[in-house]
Formats: C-alpha cells, sequence, structure tokens
RNA sequence: CGGAGCGUAGCUCAGCCUGGCUAGAGCACUUGCUUUGGGAGCAAGACGUCGCAGGUUCAAAUCCUGUCGCUCCGACCA
C-alpha cells in the first residue's frame, strides 16, 4: 500500500478525550476515529491490526477442532427469559422495537442462542464433543463506556461454547481452550497470564480469566512471584489477616458506651477510643432479593462483593439504603451491629468472615445512634452466624498453599474461559441420550476473548515514547519503506523496486511515497510502529546502500541489491 | 445512577471571573516561493450556529435556568 493512497490520519498532537496511553496512541496513529462514546470506526490501518488478531484466533480455535459459525445479533428476548437472564443481565441488555412494537434483544453473549441450536441439532451422546465458536460484534448497555476499545457499548468478541457427555468430557474441552488461549496471546506477542476467576453463582473451580499485566487496567490480580497462584482478587483468598483478631475475653459482657459523631472505623480507631481497626466489627447491610441481609468483616477488611454474591446466590444484589437500614436496625450506617438486634430484624440473615472466628473483646456498633458495644464476644453475642470468606486479600498476605507473600498487579482482562455445567441445557432443553439410554443435559463450557480489547491491550503494552511498537504478527504492515526524496529522484525509484520486489514475494509493505520532509516522515513511521523500516537516501544510496531500522533497534546498512532478501530474512527470523 | 470537570476552527487551547465594537493563537488545510536525514521558513488564503434552548440586558462566548454531549472517579464486564 502507498500512504499517499491509504488514509492514515496521525495526529501530533494528543486528543483531549484520550487519558490512557493505548487510547491515545490508537487515536494518533490514525487506527480508529470515535463516533461516540464507546463506539469506534476501525480506519484501515487499525483494521489490519485487528484482522490479524481474528486470524491468529481463528487458526488456533480451529486447530483445537473448534467449529465456526456466526449467531445474530438481534435475538428475540423470549430466549433471554427463559435462560432467565432477561432479568439478571437486563442492565447490559440493549432492546429495540420494530415497527409491529415487538421487542428484541442485541446480544451481549450467545449462551442463549447456541444452547437453542444445541437442543434443536444435538441428541446423541454420538455428537459430542461438540465446540462452536465465532467472532463477532457483541453489544452492551455499558455504564460508563471508557479508554476507546477497552470497555465500549459495542465490540468484537470470540466466542466459543462446548458441549460434552459429562463433567469429565467437559473439562477436556475446557483444557483445550486454555491451551489454545495461551497460544493465541504469545502468537499475539503479549504476555498474558491465566488466574483463576470467580464462578459467581453458577459455582464450580473452573474459570480462568487470562490477564495482560497493566497499571491501566480494570482488574486487581492476586499473584505469587513463584507462580503457583495466581487469581483475581475478587476469588482471590489468603490465610487471613497479618495483624491477628483478638481472641482473648475481657470476660465482661457487651457494655454500651457513648460515641458521639463517631461514624467510621477510623474515627473509632481514633483518640480518644483508640479501638484499632482489627478489634472493631464492621457490619454491612446489603439488599438482596427485596430482603436484607448482614455481612461482618473485622472493621480493617474490605468486602469482596463476588464472595458475598457467592453467600447470597445470586449477583442481583445492592448494598442497602440509609433509610431501609434505619427501617431494619433502627440506626444508620457508622453504629450498626449484630449484637442485640431489635425484634423487626430477626430472620435476617448474618453472614461474617472468617477473620472474625473467635474474636473476642471487640467493639462494634449498637444499633442505636452515636453509641458502640465494646467486650463483644462474636460467638457468644451474634447468633446464628454463617461463617464464610468475605474479605477482600491484601498484598503481603500468605497464600493459602505455600505459605509465600501474596504480591497484587493491576491487569486488563483479554479473555475468560468458564465451564458452565448444565445451568444452560437444562434451562434450554439442550439434552441427549446417552448410550445407557438416559437423557441428559449436555456438559457447557464457554470461552470469550475480547479482541478489539486484545488490539488495544498490545498497544498498551508494546510502545515507546515514541509511538507503537507492534510484534511483527499483529502489525498493520511488515515493513514500512522510506524514502527519502520526492517524485522522481534516485531514492523513489529505488522504493518503488523495492516496494514491488516485496510484495511479488508476499511481504506486507507500505510505501511512504509522500512527498513530505524526512523529519515528518520519520516522526510517522515511528508514531504508526511498523516493525521494519527500510530507509531510502539521496547519500546512502549514492554509496549503493540502503538502511534497515527495526523498530526500536539499531540502524544496520545493507548493499541495495541485497535489500530484498535481507528483508525477507528478518521477517523469517522475527517469525520463528 | 452518585461525585468531579469540560463543551469556542479538523486538533490542542486562550478569551468567560469583572458582559461592549470585526471572537483569537499554535498545529493541520489551500496557493506561491524558498527549504529538504527527525514533526521547516516567508507570504497570501480558506475554515466558527462560541454544544443546544430559553431567560436577564441597550448589549451575552462571557451572567442565570434548563437540556444534550464528552472526560475522569465509583458500582458492571471480554
Amino acid at each position: 500500500m502507498r500512504w499517499s493512497q491509504t488514509l492514515i490520519p496521525t495526529l501530533k498532537e494528543t486528543p483531549a478525550e484520550a487519558e490512557i496511553l493505548s487510547h491515545q496512541l490508537l487515536l494518533r496513529a490514525g487506527l480508529v476515529r470515535k463516533l461516540t462514546g464507546g463506539l469506534y470506526t476501525f480506519l484501515p490501518l487499525g483494521l489490519r491490526s485487528l484482522r490479524k488478531i481474528e486470524r491468529i484466533v481463528r487458526e488456533e480455535m480451529d486447530r483445537a477442532g473448534a467449529l465456526e459459525v456466526s449467531m445474530p445479533a438481534l435475538q428475540p428476548p423470549e430466549i433471554w427469559q427463559q435462560s432467565g437472564r432477561y432479568e439478571t443481565a437486563a442492565d447490559v441488555l440493549y432492546k429495540v422495537k420494530d415497527r409491529a412494537r415487538k421487542e428484541w434483544v442485541l446480544g451481549p453473549t450467545h449462551e442463549e442462542v447456541i444452547t437453542s441450536l444445541a437442543a434443536g441439532e444435538i441428541s446423541s451422546y454420538r455428537q459430542m464433543p461438540r465446540n462452536f465458536y465465532q467472532i463477532g460484534l457483541k453489544f452492551r448497555d455499558e455504564i460508563r463506556p471508557r479508554f476507546g476499545l477497552m470497555r465500549a457499548k459495542e465490540f468484537i468478541m470470540k466466542d466459543a461454547y462446548s458441549f460434552d457427555v459429562s463433567d469429565d468430557a467437559a473439562m477436556a474441552s475446557y483444557h483445550k481452550m486454555y491451551d489454545a488461549y495461551a497460544r493465541i496471546f504469545a502468537r499475539c506477542g503479549l504476555k498474558a497470564f491465566a488466574v483463576e476467576a470467580d464462578t459467581g453463582v453458577i459455582g464450580g473451580n473452573y474459570s480462568h480469566e487470562f490477564m495482560v499485566p497493566a497499571e491501566t487496567g480494570e482488574n486487581d490480580v492476586a499473584y505469587l512471584e513463584d507462580g503457583s497462584y495466581a487469581a483475581n482478587i475478587e476469588k482471590a483468598s489468603s490465610r487471613g489477616p497479618l495483624l491477628p483478631t483478638p481472641s482473648v475475653s475481657t470476660g465482661a459482657t457487651p457494655e454500651l458506651f457513648a460515641t458521639p459523631g463517631v461514624v467510621t472505623i477510623e474515627a473509632l480507631a481514633a483518640a480518644p477510643y483508640s479501638v484499632h481497626g482489627v478489634a472493631q466489627i464492621k457490619t454491612l447491610v446489603y439488599w438482596v432479593n427485596g430482603k436484607p441481609a448482614l455481612c461482618l468483616l473485622r472493621g480493617d477488611d474490605q468486602a469482596n462483593e463476588a464472595k458475598l454474591a457467592g453467600c447470597f446466590g445470586t449477583t442481583v444484589f445492592r448494598a442497602a439504603t440509609s433509610d431501609e437500614i434505619f427501617g431494619v436496625l433502627g440506626a444508620h450506617p457508622g453504629s450498626l451491629g449484630a449484637v442485640n438486634m431489635p425484634g423487626a430484624s430477626t430472620g435476617v440473615p448474618i453472614y461474617a468472615d472468617l477473620a472474625l472466628r473467635g474474636a473476642k473483646g471487640m467493639t462494634t456498633g449498637a444499633n442505636q445512634d452515636g453509641f458502640h458495644l465494646r467486650h463483644v464476644d462474636i460467638e457468644r453475642d451474634v447468633k446464628a452466624i454463617q461463617w464464610s470468606d468475605l474479605r477482600t486479600v491484601r498484598v503481603g498476605e500468605l497464600s493459602v498453599g505455600s505459605g509465600l507473600p501474596i504480591k497484587i498487579q493491576r491487569a486488563i482482562e483479554v479473555g475468560h474461559v468458564f465451564k458452565l455445567g448444565t445451568k444452560y441445557s437444562e434451562k434450554m432443553g439442550a439434552t441427549y441420550l446417552a448410550e445407557d439410554g438416559q437423557r441428559r443435559p449436555c456438559v457447557m463450557g464457554c470461552y470469550g476473548i475480547g479482541v478489539t480489547r486484545t488490539l488495544q491491550a498490545v498497544i498498551e503494552q508494546c510502545n515507546d515514547k515514541d509511538g507503537i511498537r507492534w510484534p511483527l504478527n499483529v502489525a498493520p504492515y511488515q515493513v514500512l519503506i522510506t524514502p527519502l526524496g520526492g517524485a522522481g529522484t534516485a531514492a523513489m525509484k529505488a522504493a518503488e523496486d523495492l516496494y514491488a520486489a516485496l510484495q511479488s514475494r508476499g511481504i506486507e509493505v507500505l510505501l511512504d511515497d509522500r512527498d513530505e520532509r524526512p523529519g515528518v516522515k520519520f516522526k510517522d513511521a515511528d508514531l504508526v510502529g511498523i516493525p521494519l523500516r527500510v530507509g531510502i537516501g539521496e547519500k546512502s544510496l549514492a554509496k549503493g546502500e540502503i538502511e534497515l531500522k527495526p523498530r526500536g533497534g539499531a540502524l544496520t546498512l545493507c548493499p541495495v541489491a541485497d535489500a530484498e532478501t535481507r528483508v525477507a530474512e528478518w521477517i523469517k527470523q522475527q517469525a520463528t
């Protein structure tokens, strides 16, 4: 491609709308343009990279034995009602109406569609295992689109769905996808790693997210230096907080004391009260299915809502409002506690974090504004506690297994593999006749890769102060020829010859044939980040030489006659 | 939805607080001349519903109200 014949609108200045580096480079290198928040047009250069990622994904999915299909983005709401997600996923569903005022749904994902396909087409154990995938647009009514392609209303996802006869067979399908994902991200030039992920209400232990370490990511990952453990912070657990919880009883019974105006853990930890966070019980109230539920944590701990969802058995819950809380406990946030709950609140489930097990001599709210209780022994003074791991792990805590200290790193989630089980197949009638003549639900798995997000993750990971440094496999072009001389010069002529020669070898080459000053061409070349630049200047050309300059590497000279083979060799060498 | 901020030329922004005459700069764009190894110089030119609507005023980019949009922080996800 000739630069002058395509559209590569590079920007010298950073658009104000772009906060993070990869978003800025996406715009500055002329890869995408925004239509409106969360919706982007891919320009020729950006589209080429996107297609390369798609091709890698497609090759690896095919290699893993998955079958490519294409499912409708526009879907009938009935199948969503059937799966139960018309309500539970309501906040991300785009809904549209046709002329007859019938409602339709724009698919945020395709479990319902693929399961209804399987319900119709898979009827025997002989037809499994099967894994169907597609690469296409997904629509999500994101509360807040942000960071360019990272979180958009419309994005390209590779989604795959496996169907198996048993749990064991489903695990085999799962591991195939896991391995395929590792290959995909490696081929994209990404340093990605798998972490244990929260399985939410579906349960089970089999869900991994593929993460790209990046400070701009939206996830926190807990991991161990030796690589033996890595988990999303939502899932991660430890041996518990580093500072021990008081476990010696004062012998006294709970005693009311006045704490006017004290409504935070910090305030109670300060003078004159000086009750350390480890000796406080934090009481949180959630609203689950229209009913209250209490969550008790040590004062210095943070609740982990993914873990709470596991306790509640649903992801549809929220923090109770101040008014709701007052109605239940007779006090406002800051003075709440599970000891001596008023009569109206009996029957409210109480979930407590394991770090509080055996806690004695604790201080907590008295359910009376402006008062707290001291000398609380939790197991003596609070009834009907359901114990569970509810806290968010912190840096430095010891891991459950090896006891090594936990580290925490920000990361971008680019892929997710999930063993679904029979949740959808049961609801949607995707059953088969087994060898023994029994009818059973198919055991499913689902596997997603955010393709557009992966593209941006590559940019986030591969750049320097001058611009993008594309990995060869996903670069829009492999080679950029930069002649330093206008039309009719010897440099341009040599560039044209090399351009034709490389093209005939099947090398993807971009020729900067613009009548621009060298400085402009160099700056654009660095910004756009093509892996290998061939510089052809009048001076070196007079000596029979041209320049080879890998992006971010050292410049070498090479005889004009050898240029074609040297470029081809370089590419071959990089590809291995 | 809660909190914060911003909407002025294609892009980056000044002007607004303290209302005033023809709304500005840099970059980009067009033409000409010069220049030509790291985002050139000179000259000429084109480009604006000052987000939109209403109000206050002799007078509004500027003050007030409403509204729409965007960005950032929080709750969701690939």
